[in-house]
DNA sequence: AATGATTAAAGGTCAAAGATAGTCAAACCG
DNA sequence: CGGTTTGACTATCTTTGACCTTTAATCATT
């Protein structure tokens, strides 16, 4: 709704951050731009760019100095990559679901993310015989539907 | 019969919800503006936007706080039930869109889901010319992970 | 030229003040 | 009595400013 200034920010540094993995800002100079006073930007960065968020916060103070704002490529990015990598050739109904608990565990997907995909790749959902996209689809849909109605009502 | 505050505030607030599923609103603006104390809008809250009558209610405190109502459409259940009758029979890729997108807008699957799931039934996940569940199952998940690098890493 | 001292230019910390929202119990009213 | 209204007190998030620390640049001395 209304935004604070520091969500402003929050979504300028976010912005800038788009193409590179990093940046290099200069407190006063933000704080200038967004006429805020200069601690204004560490509250933002201690609470928006946290390691949980998945950034890095490194400074220098001194003649020069700075703050760096790195984005976190860390291991899920990786896991992703070799999940990837490991889909180029089929996968098995244990291996499949297998790839999903991880992701789970490693927090890409939400349990109710994990159960709907789960259900999508099911033995189920895929066992048609014949070449046609949109039966398939429709089992997959089939699937999903009754899962997310156990998840939602309980009968 | 004599409607008291808090009925004329539960309308205002439920005709606010006409066709979205969701408002953000000002606790302090909305107590103003029906010259009630803030507490009043709690009250509210609590008493008729319950889960039970199909609402969720969050909120945020401090500078920039306020409340958010969001509508959980009762009519969910029928909606899934008719959804699942579709898919007795072939159902195509706009149609297949179709009925993610409407599962988003009742809340019943969050934005994440709803992306993993077209995703999920997407031509590309689909086009397997052979009968082969582990190839499809491999299609699948490589068009979730891509999705899912795409939500979570910038290029 | 080398070195040590001083100054200027960053960024950091923390607590108070400000801005919202939440809780709970007493008072009120039908 | 049961639902409603009110307000004092509490909890949480944001903004601000005074004071602190670190580092680069500069200056003075030998």
């Amino acid at each position: 709704m209304n935004k604070t200034i520091s969500d402003i920010i929050e979504e300028f540094i976010i912005s800038s951050l788009d193409d590179d993995s990093f940046i290099e800002l200069s407190r006063n100079d933000l704080a200038k731009f967004f006429a805020c006073v200069p601690s204004q930007i560490n509250y933002v960065l201690n609470t928006r760019f946290t390691i949980n968020r998945g950034f890095m916060v490194e400074s220098q103070r001194g003649g020069g100095g700075y703050i760096k704002v790195t984005r976190l490529m860390d291991t899920n990015e990786n896991f992703l990559k070799s999940a990837l990598n490991n889909c180029t050739e089929p996968v098995n109904l244990a291996r499949g679901n297998q790839i999903v608990n991880t992701m789970q565990e490693k927090a890409l997907l939400t349990k109710n993310e994990a159960e709907i995909l789960k259900s999508a790749i099911s033995n189920k959902a895929l066992n048609n015989p014949i070449n046609m996209e949109n039966v398939m689809r429709s089992n997959i849909l089939k699937q999903v539907i009754l899962q997310l109605m156990k998840n939602n009502f309980h009968n």
